[in-house]
DNA sequence: CTGAAAGCGCTTACAG
DNA sequence: CTGAAAGCGCTTACAG
């Protein structure tokens, strides 16, 4: 834009740029972003003169040119199934205020079910060139998808993932023995018609949580000599609607189990929707157990397997950006940081999945069933 | 980073850069910039060479370096209270499809009640340079953040606000309206001492809709020759603890009322819990509304007034958007556009607030009261 | 319809 | 510790 002005998009704004607070603090350009940026290569005193020229000039990097020259981006993209469900909305609050408070940028892509987003997220070039580093949250990955990352060659991280993308860390709880644990809670008050809700695998989101969960399930009933019965088990999706529809099918299906445990706790929510409606009551009649601890688990008294979904985005934001952040400098944003020392020797992130504990938690929704 | 390598950040990726598919389709670089872009002043023949040498060389524009020569950045910053609640995550779902949609990326904040994450992103230059528009979602603005979005001459868009933005278009529903018709619902059902609980306005997320909906529901009561009762009016927060905290203390002061409208229906499944706490039937003893009409309020059997959440957010994205369009060409983004006629002759958006309809529903949670 | 060249506003070796 | 200058990879008047 040689002169840019006139029929230009006007860009408005204040304008204070690199040079400005450069000749106010009566120094280069270079030293300039040295100094905002908190490199140790300038004296006391300029750094100061320069911080209050920029202060003055209330000056802010322009974004695409400090990522042009550097390389960096400052930015990670953070993709979910829905970010309107629980486990996904909680995690990305957490992320967003860790990424924020590490001075990234957070790019959000809520998937919704769309293959067609998926792949224009995960297998083109979109995400290239646009961001230092990748966060998938329950994103289950295609032999394709895993190819189209890794040419990426950005750093990653997956949060409840059942594929493992090589080089990249893995949070997550063990679902399996979450399952076992809801599972064990029914049997242990007695229990033996336990049915199991969970999600579809025809579904375009589908991930291996459900079969993880299922495991468990089968596992418990197993241990206890109980051969899982197919009748008792329900797919449908992994949500209200979807917990509604899987015990109504249940239902259906005859004589009603005197237990279910569904594989998240909006299906549980879902289920006992459908048992109030068919004139069942909640225990008495049907103890119901999930796996979350949402929310409104406590509102509507309902037992659960709780999981730390705060807790696993925190871990994922660590493990992301530490090795990121040892590389180089960050960018200005605002306020210069703090001199750092050598790098912190507290993060030897394995190739194991980092697993977080879950914890039974006994609510109204679970009883000893009526025969017993 | 001239003759960059080395020690420098390893960048890695797919790395075709503009000049190598100019090479490729034999022009220039500024013809492949336009073609990409659909610019009309391109061959049909050239536009088809450089399409075919993009897609074989996968080439990815870089965005930092498009934004700095072009000055827009593809980007939109979307603001919320708190992604976890249903009607911001619910908006934030529908704006990341169209945004995206229209080759937009959105970057996320979310306030999380923190004052100290509100300032950095209002009242600094923070998002200047970095966004070509701005969406607030239910964010109130104090003098103060007025001046400085203001100062930012960034075009915006604000969801459920109170505050007025100058030259922003605004979407929203008629929250005294929907407050009326709440209350209205409940003395037709013959109720008489009807209590309301509502969002603190000492909160840091303070923002004007509950003073809407108090004031939609004090002017049902006057209407209906009822004075309104300071002492059946509570003031606590716009969450499920909110609501358990209000109806505690509702219960605290005396005689209960015989029926609540909660100021929505996070709110309103607090009070549901609370008064289960309390060995208090819904609706046989007291009955609830909420406002909202949330995923769960269905599965509650909770009467409320349904608002249009995601139509809400489609209809703000279109409003920011479509000025923003007609300007300039969008930049290539991994498929061309079609070419554009003049600019699109529907798109009034006055100063007004755009008004969104609200609708009653009626489920099990309202009755009429027992003593009648 | 197309190209040469300037310019967007930074960061980074390099040389001192 | 600091500066001059190249370069990051695009887009845009401008001239044809």
């Amino acid at each position: 834009m040689p002169g840019g002005d006139g029929a230009v998009v006007e860009r408005g704004n204040i304008v204070t740029r690199i040079d400005d607070v450069a000749r106010l603090a009566g120094v280069s350009t270079a030293t300039v972003s040295r100094a905002l940026r908190g490199l140790p290569t300038v004296s006391a005193a300029t750094r100061r003169r320069v911080l209050a020229a920029a202060e003055q000039l209330e000056y802010a990097v322009s974004p695409s040119a400090s990522r042009l020259a550097g390389g960096r981006t400052g930015t990670v993209a953070v993709v979910v199934p829905r970010i309107t469900r629980w486990f996904f909305g909680t995690v990305v609050e957490t992320v967003e205020d860790h990424l924020h408070q590490a001075g990234y940028d957070l790019l959000l892509y809520n998937l919704g079910g769309r293959e067609q987003i998926r792949q224009r997220v995960l297998r083109t070039a979109n995400l290239h060139k646009r961001v230092d580093a990748i966060m998938l949250v329950a994103t289950p990955l295609r032999p394709a998808d895993l190819t189209a990352l890794a040419r990426l060659e950005l750093p990653g991280i997956t949060i409840s993932s059942g594929s493992h993308v090589p080089g990249w860390p893995c949070v997550r709880i063990d679902d399996v023995a979450a399952a076992r644990t809801a599972t064990r809670h029914l049997l242990d008050l007695g229990h033996r018609r336990i049915a199991h809700i969970s999600g579809d695998p025809d579904d375009e989101l589908a991930f291996t949580t459900h079969l993880d969960r299922r495991r468990g399930y089968q596992e418990a009933l197993r241990a206890a000599g109980i051969d899982p019965d197919p009748s008792l088990d329900v797919e449908s999706q992994f949500t209200i609607d979807g917990g509604t529809r899987a015990t109504a099918e249940l239902l259906a299906r005859g004589e009603p189990p005197t237990a279910i445990f569904a594989a998240c706790d909006e299906m549980a929510m879902g289920a006992i929707s459908a048992l109030r409606d068919a004139g069942l009551r909640v225990p008495q009649d049907v103890s119901v157990i999930g796996v979350d601890d949402h929310d409104l688990a406590r509102v509507l008294g309902l037992s659960t397997i709780a999981q730390p979904a705060a807790e696993q985005g925190r871990l994922a934001v660590r493990l992301l950006l530490d090795p990121l952040r040892t590389r180089t400098a960050d960018p200005y944003a605002g306020q210069v940081p703090e001199q750092r020392g050598p790098d912190h020797p507290d993060d030897p992130p394995g190739q194991q999945p980092v697993i977080l504990p879950t914890r039974l938690v006994v609510r109204d929704s679970t009883a000893p069933p009526r025969a017993h």
